[in-house]
DNA sequence: GCCGTTTTCGGCCCGACTGTTTTCAGTCG
């Protein structure tokens, strides 16, 4: 181990250390000897040999017997310890400008955040607010921390890919001439997580140099990683990879065939061998002859399918319904006629009543569902029964303003024996209710399940909140049966949210059909806490569309009387 | 953790800056 691994080590140590809230005069000592060793003249392993490590001032006996041990052994027992007693998320925190051991140790401490994306969470439901000597200053900072943390990490939520999207758009409409573009890959798929953008271009002219040109003129601070003929392929100044695919006459198949997935090429390329034909990178052959497509349809037709939607080529069973002309007309944008779970300034919502409501109704949505937080959610500012009363005065008041038709609810907290955070006679006077998990995330498979179906159990429970808990790319949900959830939810009536955050999209999509093929509503809902996360139920549309959702699966597809004969046969079903 | 010694434990760098709070705490360099 050489000096710079051993100084950084030590480094490590001290900020554990500190996270800890060691006495500061310990913790210096150990950023003083990284210091030293990092600037010692001379070979560490003879200077550890010949002792002459130790007659150095800042290294004394303690210090000395631990530079020894990662010099000669490569490691160190007592900083393996160490490592083990906190959260390894926690030093990602270390990496927020602004953030120190000390203010880490209170979130820590206070909100029982441990990663980046839970941090970041917590500050979208101003949750830092709450701790004594933060300030929205702070938390404003804070986000925008983690925002340029996130750009150097390999996976990107859709939130932060969509503006990258719109900006490539932009930039292809007005600097290229091109006769068509398509930004394929998984973006196009809208998977829940994404790692690059894939366009490929149809340019009038096959100018390769000018494209190139054109990226950098737009892009100065964009870097060219490698290019052909082609192909360009760049770290963009927006934090992630962009590869543009030139086309010419292939360039309804570079479509296809870029947008993936490995897993349905893979069977598609499986199931038109069996026909003769073959799948290859650069085109579908006969014999020796590529076939010419003109758009992507044509690849369909050509082998007896029915289109099938990017966000369903997954590699599930979507080629044999396609051959069969079973794929469902999928949910769209027009279809949402309304939205559930809207947060407030009653509870952690950045925005009035008022203008979320306002909101929806600009938005076009013919109802909007209130859910405020129960009051056991104190780190949200849950509602106490005095001011839900309070709440639904000013509901009544504002319905006369508005068109749009308020739903009152509530996002109750499922307690961690089952039972719900209000009497059943307050839940009663709900137009709906929402039943989420908030705390006590540690339970076994079993617990977590059981935990969810006694609250489903409830006759006021109309949907089940993010199911999982889940944060992508921040920690994993809660341990559940979902299957048996969703059977659960079956028999109950009881719909299931697929909470449209970004950072949840849960319920994952991967359990949608199932769902659906149980006859359990799904529930597409932003969960938003300001006006402007009012549009996630429409941007995560897409990855709700890969359970191969339709229009009659979805519950704010219901227009409003439809909605409010579900809610009122739902109890009384129970 | 280390240092320095009045050899047994008290002291260990600090000012600018920022944000929160209204006199101070935390971070950074």
């Amino acid at each position: 181990m050489d000096k710079k691994q051993v100084a950084e080590i030590l480094e490590e140590i001290a900020d554990i250390l500190e996270l800890k809230g060691e006495v500061e005069f310990k913790v210096r000592a150990y950023r003083n000897a990284a210091r030293i060793i990092r600037d010692v003249k001379g070979d560490l392993k003879e200077l550890v040999d010949s002792g002459d490590l130790a007659k150095i001032k800042g290294i004394g006996p303690n210090l000395f017997e631990k530079i020894k041990e990662l010099v000669n052994t490569g490691q160190l027992k007592y900083y393996e310890e160490l490592k083990k007693s906190i959260p390894e998320g926690l030093f990602e925190l270390l990496q927020i400008r602004g953030l120190g051991p000390k203010r880490i140790k209170a979130i820590y401490e206070k909100l029982g955040i441990t990663t980046l994306a839970e941090l970041e969470y917590a500050c979208r439901e101003n949750r830092l607010l709450k701790l004594e000597g933060f300030g929205k200053t702070i938390q404003d900072k804070v986000l925008k921390e983690i925002e340029r943390l996130k750009r150097s990490s390999e996976y990107h939520l859709i939130s932060f890919i969509f503006p990258i999207v719109k900006a490539i758009e932009d930039f292809v409409n007005s600097n290229l001439d091109v006769i068509d573009f398509t930004i394929t890959g998984s973006w196009r798929r809208r998977k829940e997580i994404i790692r690059d953008i894939d366009v490929v271009l149809n340019l009038k002219q096959k100018n390769f140099n000018r494209t190139i040109e054109a990226i950098q003129k737009n892009f100065p601070h964009t870097k060219i990683l490698k290019s052909d003929d082609n192909f360009i392929s760049l770290h963009s100044e927006f934090g992630v990879s962009v590869d543009f695919i030139l086309s010419d006459e292939d360039y309804a198949f570079k479509v296809f065939y870029t947008t993936g997935s490995k897993e349905f090429l893979e069977k598609f390329g499986k199931h038109i061998g069996k026909l003769g034909f073959e799948l290859k990178d650069d085109g579908i052959y006969k014999n020796a002859d590529k076939i010419d497509f003109s758009n992507e349809v044509e690849i369909f037709e050509k082998f007896k399918m029915k289109f099938i939607p990017p966000e369903i080529r997954e590699g599930f069973d979507e080629i044999e319904l396609a051959l069969n002309g079973e794929i469902p007309e999928l949910i769209q944008e027009k279809d949402l006629l309304g939205v559930f779970h809207i947060h407030s300034t009653y509870s952690d919502g950045s925005d009035t009543l008022e203008d979320m409501i306002a909101e929806c109704e600009k938005l076009g949505f013919k109802f909007v569902g209130i859910s405020d937080h129960s009051k056991s959610a104190y780190y949200a500012g849950g509602l106490t029964e005095d001011r839900l009363i309070q709440q639904w005065k000013e509901i009544d008041e504002l319905q006369k303003k508005f068109k749009i038709k308020i739903l009152k609810g509530a996002e109750v907290d499922i307690l961690p024996d089952g039972s719900l955070d209000y009497s059943d006679e307050i839940l009663s006077k709900f137009d709906f209710v929402i039943a989420s998990i908030h705390s006590k995330f540690r339970m076994t498979e079993e617990e977590a399940t059981n935990r969810i179906i006694k609250a489903m159990q409830n006759p006021y429970v109309t949907i089940l909140g993010h199911p999982t808990g889940r944060l992508l790319l921040g920690r994993d949900g809660y341990p559940v049966d979902m299957k048996k959830i969703i059977d659960e939810a079956s028999k109950l009536g009881v719909a299931i949210e697929f909470n449209a955050n970004p950072h949840r999209l849960d319920i994952d999509w991967r359990f949608i059909n199932y769902a659906r093929s149980k006859g359990v509503k799904i529930s597409i809902n932003p969960d938003a806490h300001a006006i402007g996360e009012i549009y996630y139920t429409i941007l995560s549309l897409g990855t709700a569309r890969k359970g191969m959702l339709t229009k009659q699966d979805v519950l704010n597809a219901m227009n409003v009387s439809e909605v409010q004969n579900f809610l009122k046969t739902h109890r009384l079903k129970k």
